[in-house]
Parts: C-alpha cells; sequence; structure tokens
DNA sequence: ACCTATTATGCTCACCATGAGCATTTATGA
DNA sequence: TCATAAATGCTCATGGTGAGCATAATAGGT
C-alpha cells in the first residue's frame, strides 16, 4: 500500500519553535505579543527539509543565526482547531540554540526574549525552593486532590502529585508531566486555547500563560533540553566561545534549574576532555581569577558514545 | 502572529507505524508488500490526538491491540514528495510495542511479520561479530572512504566510519546513525524512492531494502527503543504476563543486538524492583527449573524517575 | 603592609553501581 | 550414576559520584 494520495483534506501545517539563548545567566526564549507566544509561522514547502525550512524561517524573521536545531514533537490535538477556523492544524514544534550577547542597547532587556522560569516559576531551584512552589502549585494541587469524590481517583491523583512534585526526589527533567499534570488540574488554563490571557477573572493561574498550546511547547523543549545537557555537550552552543569554568557552570545549573557541586562539576568537565584551556585568565567577578576555556569541537564527532545501562559481556 | 490560516496547500499527512513483538526471541516488525512497505495510511482528521488515530488505524487494519505507543519523528524532506505525485508529504511516524504468541497455526509464520535484522544484519551482535559487517558493510565502507580524492574528505569519512561501526567500541544505539551513514556512502540506494525493489542489476546493497524511505523509519525506531530499554521499563510490553529471567534476558539481548552478562542481568532486574515471583517454576528449557516472575505494573508511576548525569549539590 | 571576603583550584574519602567470574543447586538424559 | 545444562548465589576489583576539607590568588578596606 503505497502512501495514500486520494481525499485532499483542508489540513494546514504549522512549525513553531522554541528558541533558547543564555542571556544574563538566565535562560530565555524568543516570544512575539509580549511573551504570549512562540514564534511560528505557516509551512512553505519550497525547501528540501523541515529543518533548513525552520532555519532560513527564523533567521528571516528574528536575525538570530540558528547553532543547534532539534524536532521536538508533531502536535495535532482537535482542540487546535477549534482555537482558530474548523480548519485541523498539524503543528511540528523544534528546539534551537543560539548565543545572545549580554544585555544590548542601552542597558534595556529586548523585547522578545523572556525568561523560561516566567512560565514556569515552581521549576528554578537554583536558589533553593521555589516560592511558587510552596505557596501556589503546591496548595491548589492538594484542593484539586480533595476535590475527587471518588476514592480511588483521589489516591491516584495523590499519588501522581507525589511523584512529580516532590522536593525530596525532584527531578528536573519531568517539566513536561508536570506541565500536563497541572493543566489537567485546571491550573494553567490558558492551554485550552480560547481562553483571553490577561482575563482577570480567570482563575489561579500559576505562571505567565501563552496562547494555544505555546506553553505546553515550550515546556516540551526544557524538558528535552535538561535531558540532553546531561549526555550531549549541548551548553557550549549557548555559551561565548571562551568563558571560565564558572561560567559554564552558572550555565548549566541556569538550563537544570538547580545548583550544582562545584569542585565536582569542573572534574566532570575536565575529565570528559570537553575542554581545553585558552592561556588567558578572566578576573571578572572578585575573587580569584579563573581560567579562560574554550569548548574541543573535536570531540563532537568522538562523543557518538554514551553510556550503556544494561550489563554487557564481552566474552560472548 | 496568530497560526496562518491563509493559502491552503496541497500537504498530504501519512502515518507510518514502526510496530514490533517478539516473536521466537526474534525482534519483528509488522510489515506489508512482502516485507516492503511499513504499514502506513492516510491520516484521517476525525480522531482527537494523533495517538488515538494511530491506535485506532492499526487495530482496525491488523487486529493487533496495541500496547505502548510514542511518537518517532516527522518527516518531510523532499525527495519524498518526487516519490507520488508532485505533492508534499508529511509523513509522521509511531512507534508501537504489542504482544504477538510464539507461533500461530501450522507452524508457519505469519506473513506479515519479518526479523527487523532482516533490514539491518550488521545490528545483530548476539552471536558474536555479524558476518556481515566483516564481509560486506566494512568493505564497501573502506571503498567509499578510499573513493575521495581530497584528502580531508577522505579523513572525514574515515573518522566517521571508525566512530560508528568500531567494532571494539560498538554503540547499539547508533542505528540510524549507521544507517544514514551507509545511505550516503551510497550503499541503501532504495532510500532514494525511485528504484524498484528488487533490481538484480543494483549495486551493492546491503540488507533488505524497502520502499521509500521506510527503511530510515525503521532504523528510527529501533534506535529509539534500543535506547529507551535502559532507562524505562518498555521490554515488559513485548513479554508474555508470566515469564523467567531467562526468557527477559533473550528479549533484552534480541532487542539490544548484544549478549548480556547472565548474573548480572539478574542483580540489575531484582534490585531495580521490577519484577515478583508469581511462584509458579518453568521446567522449558532443560537444566534447572526457573522461577517465573510477572512484571509489577505498579512501579510505572514511580518510575518517572532516572539517573542524572550533573554533580548535584543538595545543600545549596 | 595586614586582614578579610570571595572565587578558583587541588585533593581525599566513602559509597555504590558495574563488569567479571567462581561456585552451588536442580533439573534431564545417556 | 554421571555428564550436561541452565538457574541461582556470591565475591572481588574498578571506576564514577556525592561530599567536603584545604589551599591559592585576587580585590578592597584598615
Amino acid at each position: 500500500m503505497p502512501p495514500a494520495a486520494n481525499r485532499p483534506r483542508p489540513i494546514a501545517i504549522e512549525l513553531n519553535a522554541v528558541l533558547v539563548a543564555l542571556i544574563d545567566e538566565e535562560p530565555q526564549v524568543l516570544t512575539l505579543e509580549e511573551g504570549a507566544l512562540l514564534p511560528s509561522g505557516p509551512f512553505e514547502g519550497d525547501h528540501p527539509t523541515l529543518q533548513t525550512g525552520l532555519r532560513a524561517w527564523v533567521e528571516r524573521h528574528t536575525h538570530h543565526p540558528l547553532g543547534y536545531v532539534e524536532q521536538l514533537y508533531t502536535f495535532a490535538d482537535r482542540s487546535r482547531a477549534a482555537a482558530t477556523s474548523g480548519r485541523r492544524i498539524v503543528s511540528i514544534s523544534y528546539l534551537g540554540l543560539t548565543r545572545e550577547l549580554t544585555r544590548e542597547g542601552a542597558g534595556g532587556r529586548e523585547p522578545g526574549w523572556q525568561s523560561w522560569y516566567r512560565y514556569f516559576p515552581w521549576e528554578d531551584w537554583r536558589g533553593g525552593t521555589p516560592a511558587s512552589l510552596a505557596r501556589q502549585v503546591m496548595p491548589r494541587l492538594r484542593r484539586w486532590i480533595d476535590a475527587a469524590t471518588n476514592p480511588a481517583v483521589r489516591r491516584s491523583r495523590r499519588q501522581r502529585v507525589e511523584i512529580n512534585f516532590a522536593e525530596a526526589s525532584w527531578n528536573e527533567d519531568l517539566v513536561l508531566q508536570r506541565y500536563e499534570l497541572l493543566y489537567e488540574a485546571g491550573l494553567v488554563p490558558e492551554a485550552g486555547g480560547r481562553r483571553p490571557v490577561a482575563d482577570p477573572l480567570a482563575p489561579a493561574v500559576i505562571g505567565a500563560p501563552m496562547h494555544y498550546d505555546h506553553r505546553r511547547i515550550l515546556a516540551t523543549g526544557i524538558a528535552r533540553l535538561r535531558a540532553k545537557i546531561k549526555y550531549r555537550p549541548v551548553v557550549f552552543e549557548l555559551m561565548p566561545p571562551d568563558f571560565t569554568l564558572g561560567q559554564l557552570q552558572l550555565a548549566v545549573e541556569a538550563l537544570a534549574g538547580r545548583p550544582l557541586h562545584k569542585q565536582n562539576f569542573r572534574r566532570l568537565i575536565d575529565q570528559q576532555g570537553l575542554v581545553e584551556e585558552t592561556g588567558a585568565v578572566s578576573a571578572e567577578t572578585g575573587g580569584r581569577p579563573a581560567k579562560l576555556y574554550r569548548f574541543r569541537r573535536e570531540i563532537l564527532l568522538e562523543r557518538a558514545v554514551a553510556g550503556t545501562k544494561l550489563p554487557l559481556s564481552r566474552t560472548s
């Protein structure tokens, strides 16, 4: 059965981009409409691949050269159709990493970039337990749990909340799962698509909302990036050519949303052979001057190898 | 900028499925057309999500209940368009795991299922170095390396071959990368889409070919599954309700394509608390009878947690 | 010229996961 | 009864990882 070529249907394809840069030690995403939309546009069929199409589109519209690009997910939920005409929309989302200068012009922040923790304040554990978790998220989740009349449902809700939001075993990779749990609990109602974003009458919405399902796409991108920095040297796509190990650690902490052990971080970095000294030092931030390093691009090829979790056997 | 609703374009959306089952200790995929096609069909817009649409489609057409389902990738290369009409095709592929009985009816194999190693013979290291690697793949790759006139290109080719195909550091996860390298080297020319599959005049084609880019999609599925079994208990979706640890090991070995250390495998399984004894034993295969186990489905929830590779710091 | 605060850097230690292999148990079949 | 086969139990060496002590090299104040 060859691919079907019959019955043309009114389907629109849209590309969405989660463009990430590190500005002022904060992970920021490029947005439109005062932060309520991710860059997105119609799919134009005149590019050899989706990826080059997206790259061209982004660079044309934002004047930001794109470094690393990776496909995130393809969404085609029916709820998206209702948001516009009756037409079905299939949206293909991408994650892109780019380099941004620290503050430009008159010290003002370029309008399009927003810290991603604006949308997910409970995901930032760099300064300890985030305030919004204890003050907003958990109380409302508890209310949601108790709202279930069926005891089995209540137990299930309690367990899922426990797994995804427990402080003791916080897993920074579960960004998407946590968002979807909050969505199910009705705490991020903008994802439905129809409600005006800044409605003052809206119930307890946690974190800044976005139009359509763009916040879910953003959550997907953050989750993917957080998972990826653990086994692929992608942080360097966000760093300037030369950097200190301290700056590198701040970058990883910003992405992962949690503090790292400094000495162990350097041990990890240099035993992996990811960087080499430039010879220069930087005396930026008080204290002893730090050596400057640069990323060893050569290892991008070598590093195809990742660790395994299976009990191997070489002899047979 | 809201999603574009103008300019309807002739775009067709197609779903592809990599359906995997374990039959006779072999990883098998459901195919059509004598193994030359993956199950695929047009996207029908009357399902709430792509996933439920695919699930319904597969179950209706194959009568196989689908267990685990996961989106693989969305392809929209221009080369696909040329394969049919001039129409642009966007294909969304899924990985699905299902349970199959061991041999049915009169001992014959159901026609649709094919061992995936038929398409990727160099990926099966269970019995030591696969014959096709030394006999076919490596010689032709070496020829491809030497065919480069530019010495820089030759060095680059040599390095990439070394990384992906080195016996000493074989990484079973790199199925897709290896396939794409072979494709680039012109050793799997069917992926172009136009050449008839069984052309006897075709140059050295390695492994069984498929139409269009279905072999690439299959490689994507295998790679994803091999990576996933290392940190998620998905093997159990392919196992019968009760099984011995020996059978479980054979299943993982079949998927990973390499032998595992038996004692360490059991240690890994039970220290993870993945299974529990049923109390019964099985005296199937000579030797001492083996205890029967069943998967502890409860842990599917708990197991949201995965390991981290970052040097954490809890104190601050 | 000291003293202190601050960051960078070097090093040690305990613990655990993992690869490897020896040994024992319990079945079948010659 | 003995050989063979598979399951199961256990030990050992190694390396990665979390944690923290100690030292080095700056700036700024007194």
